[in-house]
DNA sequence: GATGAATGAGTCTTCATTCAT
DNA sequence: AATGAATGAAGACTCATTCAT
């Protein structure tokens, strides 16, 4: 009717869609999801969102693609600065936390869950923990080369433990738990690593 | 009127069902399980399967609670052993492992996200994980008075911890990360965790 | 587990089905009643059902039979006081509606509708009705014999206008209007008709 | 968000489902016609039925409207006609067969059973013949104040006598009565009450 | 004879996707 | 480009009927 032939325009509403497609996803579950809720909140028509993404499927992979980036961007950012971590372990969980929209973090639950049917969606799952991974352990060996850490430690076993209790700790909150605690576990359990091997 | 003649073949019957469901749901999530394929795998007719439950979902719900208790009684098998924790972590990890049934976890992964939206879900999930933490804070009070760990930390964000770490890196397992690294990012960091409060 | 063998215990059986299914047709028709709940208000079980009626269509029949049975009784009954009956037309009214049970009613009306449908009970329900009518259309020539009729008036006609007149107030009854200006009607209209052909 | 395009062609379709609706159910009765029957019939999909209807009862609701509206129709036209009734009795019916189709007539049976369980329909139903009776009612009194009837009858009674004979007669018909005998016994039932009445 | 657990054909309803406008 | 009416395949659930006990 009024067509917007800016490319910006179509990155505008594709990234509409996307961001009410994550709301839906993390409110109802991706099959409850229905393409005219998505269609409803992101205030484009049913058969529109079929000009950006070829299927429901399709609209779940651009999602995760897109939430493991910021994911990513997130870490990135957090890491540039070099402090100690383990003085910084709060401001660590804070900063985590503020970024990323709870809706993505539950969709990226679901995309767990889904890697461990579609062989597609795990190769991705598995290159972002890989990246995640190399960036947690180089800076684990930054702070060992600043000799804040002992040598002798295992940086690639440190931060996968690392990456997995923030993702524990991750579900436990989405799921209900009490964040306060929550920190606490955080902090107090990364203190101990720390102690542990500094 | 008359009382349901096997109370035993019954409870074979039921066990069965929810036994194929785990399977099902495991590979193929909820949503996209059909009854048909749980009466396929269960052999039993689709009829049958709602005289024991009334609805796809309440057989979830069965199958959750289920979960929930073997995974209890799982935690409370383990911990009997009153071993120093720290040079027992490898063995607690395997101990861990082979006792759950790999389709169990994954469904309590899909039940961790269903909770998100369910109330009566979270309700169940939250008194499970009560529970949990209780068994393990006392097992790390036992510690502490047995002179293994120092008395200023705090049990219940160090638990916290520890069952953080181990959901993460169950994650991790069950959506594809190789559980030999995955065993000894957990046998590591626990490692340096009670280092850091012993 | 304890046969009674007699042939009165069966046909009390049969007698107790039958009333049951009837309570239960009238009250959520042919198709919504299942064939449990005849079993749970007749207090025999769904298989004993079926050693009595081949079927649940077998065993709307049987109703059929019966309850025509019932009001071509209740009939002859009514009529074979000679009476006047313009000044008893009252009292024909209630004697009618004691009798009939008015699940039994309703049941009949459904029947009527599944005639429109089904040959067998079509010609049960003709087969009914001309019965009917050859009873008041006999009254009708004796209230001629006595007197209290005209002599060129179409006896056959007359009838069938009384049991239309009597089945259409039996409607309005059975779906809710008020009793007491049914049969109102009823005297009032059967009143004008004999006056129109005394 | 934008204007249902063809309001047109939307009233149309709706009007051919209920047409075809109403054909089915008469012919096989509601429980046993199948959704996909009516989408037959009607010539579209199973799913445009949902498009116009939320649900097979709903479905029936709407026919339950639109059948009354017709038949209130009919009976506001025919008594426009200021005639004696007496001598018009046998027109009357005439004009009142040919208007109604029978498979309405059928469906408004069944409405009518289904009012006896159902309080929506019953108070629908109610409205219905409270409506018919009124209309009748008044044209009595006109007929009254024409002086062609007595000053001292009853309207109202009379008037649900007129209407209980109409229904009798017409369930009559509709389950396999003679259509000629019928209309006699009408005309014959008319002129005594009138006569009774005059 | 009596029971009620088991069956599976049958039906309503939903919803991803298409396509004429 | 954008729309939303139309489609029909798919799936949860029901219930008449059977039959082993």
């Amino acid at each position: 009717m009024c067509p917007k032939v800016t490319t910006q325009h179509k990155s505008e509403v594709r990234e509409r869609i996307i961001e009410s497609a994550v709301e839906c996803f993390a409110k109802t579950g991706f099959d409850k999801t229905k393409m005219d809720d998505i269609a409803n909140v992101s205030d484009v028509s049913k058969g529109t969102l079929y000009l950006y993404f070829k299927s429901k499927e399709d609209l779940f992979y651009g999602i995760c693609e897109s939430s493991l980036k910021i994911v990513k961007d997130q870490l990135n950012g957090m890491l540039v600065t070099k402090e100690n971590l383990v003085s910084d372990a709060q401001r660590f969980y804070d900063y985590f936390q503020k970024g990323v929209n709870p809706y993505r973090s539950i969709v990226l639950l679901e995309m767990s869950i889904e890697a461990t049917r579609n062989p597609r969606l795990r190769k991705v799952l598995m290159q972002h923990r890989l990246n995640r991974h190399q960036i947690i352990s180089e800076f684990i060996g930054l702070q060992i080369k600043k000799g804040f850490l002992r040598k002798d430690i295992d940086k690639d076993s440190i931060a996968s433990g690392l990456i997995g209790l923030y993702e524990g700790l991750a579900i436990n909150k989405v799921t209900g738990a009490d964040d306060s605690s929550n920190k606490k576990a955080w902090a107090d359990t990364i203190r101990a690593i720390f102690a542990g091997i500094g």
